[in-house]
RNA sequence: GUGGUUGUAGCUCAGUUGGUUAGAGCACUGGAUUGUGGUUCCAGGGGUCGUGGGUUCAAAUCCCAUCUACCACC
């Protein structure tokens, strides 16, 4: 995998580059739809690549490694095969799940044991037998195997928990260094920079994955309960320090404004369920800012769900859709995750453009105020 | 016609030997949701307790009448 930076705005650290991987490029900043278990939930890959224009998907390892499991998709041929997205992938690590599914974890030095939500039997999760998952699905970019604490971990925890996370990142890439793809192509370890809210671990985290030959760095351990502030704040203090001349991925996030003000401070990747899940639950994202689609006031509304919208799906009306989203129509929940997917790759490819014209940070702050309305 | 059962929120139902302001689930109206368990959480509105009498300090609860729906019998 190679990273081309292509423009750097001069108000801000914002930057337009391009990713090349065997699967193909990939232009930054970009938004990565999540595809938990191989897909995006409700979205054919057709939509996903010619109406939504996604460049690269996740996938979970948890979640592909506990069903279908690794045979099955070596059998397929690795995960593009398998649900035949034939452009980048990204592969989470599980350590977000064994951190959203506290209850059913138990960490030690070794790694993570942990109860299947699905039938209750019990895993072990280590930074070794992670990288040997992910090289069974055969994602482009695959994750280290960290442990992200809470928004509210005091110090010393977050301390003690970055030192674990930081002995598992020299495991993985002992692990990543002494075996191979298996599908012909070229893989990539990202290590994850956690820290929780405290400038000082993020710093020292920071330095500690620059000692890695990466292709690209993550930014983990945010939006999971700190005040945004804090989350801004931290996104910063890593940016400054990681290498230019690699992509940063800052996990998990987020709103739409966030996904602005964090390419203001640098950041080239993104993921987040928010415009899917909560779709599917009647929130959308527009240029104009937020609507709760069950809300009563759209009941008789018959215009576009979004008029300056570039997907097919916003020809449909407001409500049309409340009525889909209401009666648990499973268009519903497709209408509306296809809506937001297509508005944040508008999003990030319109920064994108904006960085290239060299206007980035006026545009931005208007954009940034229309997106806090609520409609 | 006779006997029995039933009636409480939009729906399905709780409601103790009579005892504060009659509850729940679903539905409805708002809000939340950030490396996805097709969710989950928070808040709110809504009831002449079929109707009319009576007993009692106090009735959804006990008594009488009446209406309604259903069942059985004639």
């Amino acid at each position: 995998m190679k990273f081309e930076l292509i423009k750097s705005d001069v108000d801000s650290r914002a930057r337009a580059g391009v990713i090349s991987t065997d699967h193909g490029k990939i232009e930054t900043p970009i938004f990565m739809p999540v595809g938990t278990a191989g897909s995006v939930k409700g979205i054919h890959t057709r939509d996903l690549k010619e109406d939504i224009k996604a460049q690269i998907i996740l996938g979970n390892t948890y979640h592909l490694y506990l069903r279908p499991g690794l045979e099955v998709i070596e059998k397929a041929g690795g995960l593009h095969k398998f649900n035949r997205w034939d452009k980048p992938i990204l592969t989470d690590s599980g350590g977000y799940q064994v951190f959203s599914l506290g209850d059913i974890r138990k960490l030690t030095e070794e790694g993570a044991r942990f109860q299947s939500h699905i039938d209750g039997s019990y895993h072990m999760f280590t930074p070794e037998n992670v990288i040997d998952v992910q090289r069974s699905i055969g994602a482009d970019i695959i994750m280290a195997f960290d442990e992200c604490t809470p928004g509210d971990a005091d110090y010393a925890y977050a301390k003690k928990s970055l030192e674990l996370t930081q002995r598992w990142l020299e495991r993985c890439f002992t692990q990543f260094t002494n075996t191979q793809p298996k599908y012909g192509y070229r893989q990539s370890l990202f290590p994850i920079v956690q820290g929780n809210t405290f400038a000082d671990l993020r710093k020292a985290a920071v330095a500690h994955v620059k000692t890695f030959d990466a292709d690209g760095f993550a930014i983990g351990g945010l939006s999971v309960g700190e005040p945004e502030k804090d989350m801004y704040e931290m996104t910063e203090v890593a940016t400054a320090d990681l290498p230019e001349n690699k992509p940063r991925y800052l996990m998990g996030v987020g709103t739409p404004v966030n996904i602005l003000e964090s390419i203001e401070r640098g950041v080239d990747m993104f993921d987040c369920v928010m415009p899917t899940r909560n779709g599917r639950n009647g929130m959308l994202f527009t240029s104009e800012g937020t609507i709760n689609i069950r809300n009563k006031k759209w009941e008789n509304d018959h215009s576009p769900i979004d008029k300056n919208g570039t997907s097919f799906v916003d020809q449909y009306s407001k409500a049309y859709l409340r009525h889909l989203i209401i009666s648990s129509e499973m268009l519903g929940a497709q209408i509306a995750s296809q809506h937001n997917l297509a508005f944040y790759l508008w999003l990030v490819k319109t920064a994108r453009e904006k960085i290239m014209e060299g206007n980035f940070s006026s545009w931005k702050k208007e954009m940034v105020n229309q997106l806090k309305e609520r409609l």
